[in-house]
DNA sequence: CGAGGGTTTGAAGTGCATCAAATAGTGTGG
DNA sequence: CCACACTATTTGATGCACTTCAAACCCTCG
């Protein structure tokens, strides 16, 4: 806990971590100290359940490592997966909006630290601090636009063309000319399932972008000559022309 | 434009409609004041664009009769409904979170009284008024979780369950026990469409529905003789059992 | 009454899911 | 370093749900 040249406090490990979240981004140190107060490190496994749909809502978290899992689920395990997030992210922060319930499940997909708070420090936070809550309501906002890209998506691409704009994602980050490597963050399974589709309906569809687009495949490692190769198949049906300029936008939210 | 007695004047019409708007409830006269001083009234006919996606935003508005259907759309025309909105909703405003871009297009489904303020007030107001922030951060935070329905729900219901799901929606504002008489709100192919899928699957969706559940239709009249043969057979595929408990928190914003 | 949209019905095709089984890949202990 | 167990992924065969195209029907409104 002590605060050395060259060696940082717990504090500032946290508050390091606290201001790569967009919302908290403007907060000022008072600000990050008042909602660092209570935090609590978590180094979890796999399958852990960070909190379930519907129960009453305590604590959010921020995600420092690993990934982490959205969904709803149905009475007979029947799930939705909304998203999967990684370092950098929150999740159940929105509680605080929603009579404190949550209003899905989170599961880490795999071993993960992370850092849980107490809404009501949030809550507190966000009522009193204008800047804060002006950065919330841009982040929520970019949500719903990003949930409406999702619906359509489900809505009018079919599978190949849905893996193929995820793989866009993917590569956008190393936006680059001519030939890229990209690999896939997570297991297939997941990824069809973050994608709305069964293991094997993605596997057949990766083969036909393959065979559609030229792109190389080989475990976990995603080739292609260039990203049109991937855009004029996966764009075609998309709202947004590529390269979907509401992209950089999605990633800071 | 005169305020006498037994007759409002349009100011009053226009704050009377504006604190139907959840994220306007708590607004006091002087803030309602200042969000429509810039206030105009219109009447458009079916058809009408209030705005198109990606467009450079400068006024949000109020609908204060008719429906309007808020879409993305691929080059090729392919529509993905994104909401169907009537009195009392208000649509475009989030562009402000947005850099002044519409996320979606909103087009009028039939003729349909509307008013529009500009986004700069809305803006300026939300950046002063803490109360209308959190009002607004609460409005966003619940049409997130409605979006996740929406997914969740075109992910693992099908097709006659969705309609069931969408028919138990419009029940619900009249909870009443018994024998039930619902009036379809709009055009079939338009409820189809908000669904996610062709008009003829949802004929012939419907036409199961009734073999399945027993419901009753005639022309846009559905008649059912209880709830429960409705939600046993949809609310098993939905992750809130009926009666879905957050219909309310929905509804109101 | 007739035109035009909304709605239903029929027939055929497509895409994805499902079930079953083979294969590849990974980590384990010997 | 290998054999084993276990999981992830692929492949095959089949069925169902939804779409598509085409045509009929129905209803409303001029």
């Amino acid at each position: 806990m002590k605060d050395l040249a060259g060696y940082q406090s717990d504090h500032e490990i946290i508050a390091d971590k606290m201001r790569v979240v967009p919302f908290f981004r403007n907060c000022d140190d008072d600000a990050i100290k008042r909602l660092s107060e209570n935090a609590v490190k978590h180094q979890y496994n796999k399958g852990k359940l960070l909190f379930v749909h519907e129960d009453t809502a305590s604590r959010y978290y921020l995600i420092c490592s690993g990934w982490v899992k959205t969904f709803r689920e149905t009475l007979d395990g029947t799930q939705a997966v909304m998203d999967i997030l990684n370092a950098g992210h929150v999740v159940g922060e929105t509680a605080i909006f929603n009579d404190d319930l949550y209003s899905f499940s989170a599961e880490l997909v795999e071993n993960a630290e992370v850092i849980s708070f107490p809404l009501s420090d949030l809550q507190n936070e966000v009522e009193t601090n204008p800047k804060l809550a002006m950065d919330m309501l841009k982040a929520l906002a970019q949500r719903n636009i990003k949930q409406d890209r999702e619906m359509e998506h489900l809505a009018i691409q079919n599978a190949p063309q849905r893996i193929g704009c995820f793989i866009l994602r993917l590569v956008y980050n190393q936006e680059q000319e001519g030939p890229i490597n990209v690999h896939l963050p997570y297991d297939k399974t997941l990824i069809a399932a973050r994608l709305g589709m069964q293991p094997e309906t993605f596997s057949r569809a990766l083969g036909k972008l393959k065979k559609e687009t030229g792109l190389e495949v080989k475990g976990a490692t995603v080739s292609l000559d260039s990203i049109q190769q991937l855009s004029c198949y996966s764009c075609a049906m998309c709202s947004s022309e590529f390269p979907c300029h509401d992209l950089k936008k999605m990633q800071e939210s």
